[in-house]
DNA sequence: GGCAGCGGTCAGGATTTTCCTGATAGTGAG
DNA sequence: CTCACTATCAGGAAAATCCTGACCGCTGCC
């Protein structure tokens, strides 16, 4: 371990199930002499324990814990310690938590799939105050924001018209286009016309994709 | 990095697509005097590579990866090296893996979620040649064996065959019949007879509903 | 009042996917 | 050896999806 000097270093929390994960972590930040592990938690309950117990500048946190979901330990955390920093470190692919997490509170969002120089960007970008996503998340997000005017957090799916949203629906429960057509009692070639422009608003390219979004989406809002 | 006596040290390739796991392993492993690391990849092909390459002890093998499924990369590499010795790491719950993983020719398979001491027990019992799996997972396997499986009705999912299983998941990311043809390298036909067998064996009707339980799986266990 | 924009409705036709019905071949169990 | 299972593929019918284009009603704006 280096040397440091313990009154200045950033003081670090790092939240993960995998012990050797967190180990590669501890590694990567020993390494740098203004950066230090002040504690580690492989689970939730734990890491709120450890955000109680001192003054801590950034929290790794790993999403996919085993006893609570990670968006819900996010708004906890924040609603704990308001200028708490949150870095999220996931191996889930961004586009489907990036934006969510932020919502929710984060500050960054980052993939495993990523090596040390990134990651030591990422945490730097935060802890100055910044947010950190991937260039490619960080303009897809702008965009969906650009349509409308500020504040407003609004979900992809927010974008969606009424009919839209029904149909939306409807997809996610696992009807087929005919089935949804029978039930809105409108034609099929009307439905397709509502599908066409839900995959536009969500930027999706396929029918199956946006199936995938569909069960995603129903899953995670029915319960936050 | 600790001294090692080079000419007797057990040689491992690391072989996971996360950075720091990959930096995390091989800090448990550098501290050991008996075993050196190799070699690392971050994917299949790298890690067939490094095989041919050069004369390894140990595999440690991540079965999520970018480009392969680990269950073919690991009959691929018994096919290279009927010898070597694969010990699989992964995150995924081992009650959903670890039979279809040993029965494609690993040694051994541990969780993520054990510490470092766990993981040194299970290599240096695999370099011994002999397998390891947790506890629990050993008289389940040995039940199954012994005639009839325990009373807890597994997930129908456990009854997909490795093929009928590598389909599933990739319906799971999204990937339609053509691409999931092309990345197998087999016909559509192919892949259309597989996703019969996949519904029947979920009493799944329709195209729509594979999707869906597809998805709904794989956020609950578990992404590849 | 006119007009542009959007939401909701639908059609025709090309393309893809899915579904149904076989078929062949290897493997492991009994 | 036979049976069951797995993996591979084909032909052709049926269905879903995609592309292009259209009509109507409402809202907001100059």
């Amino acid at each position: 371990m280096a040397v440091k000097n313990k009154s200045t270093a950033q003081k670090l929390l790092i939240v993960d199930d995998h012990p050797m994960m967190r180990t590669g972590l501890g590694q990567l930040i020993d390494n740098e002499p203004d950066l230090v592990v002040a504690a580690e938690a492989d689970n939730a309950a734990q890491a709120q324990a450890a955000v109680m117990k001192q003054k801590l500048d950034l929290v790794l946190l790993d999403i996919s814990l085993p006893d609570k979901n990670g968006l819900e330990l996010i708004k906890d955390l924040r609603a704990l310690k308001p200028d708490l920093a949150i870095l999220v470190v996931s191996m889930h692919d961004e586009t489907l938590y990036a934006e969510r997490v932020l919502r929710a509170g984060a500050r960054g969002y980052i993939m495993k799939q990523e090596g040390g120089k990134k990651f030591l960007l990422a945490m730097r970008k935060v802890l100055a105050g910044g947010i950190y996503v991937s260039e490619k998340m960080a303009s897809r997000i702008l965009e969906t924001f650009s349509g409308q005017a500020s504040g407003a957090p609004a979900s992809p799916v927010a974008r969606l018209s009424d009919r839209e949203f029904e149909v939306f629906q409807l997809i996610a429960r696992g009807s087929d286009t005919g089935a949804i057509a029978g039930q809105l009692h409108v034609s099929v070639k009307t439905v397709e016309a509502h599908r066409v422009h839900i995959k536009e608003k969500l930027q999706l390219k396929t029918a199956n994709d946006l199936v995938r979004y569909a069960v995603r989406w129903i899953e995670s809002e029915g319960k936050s």
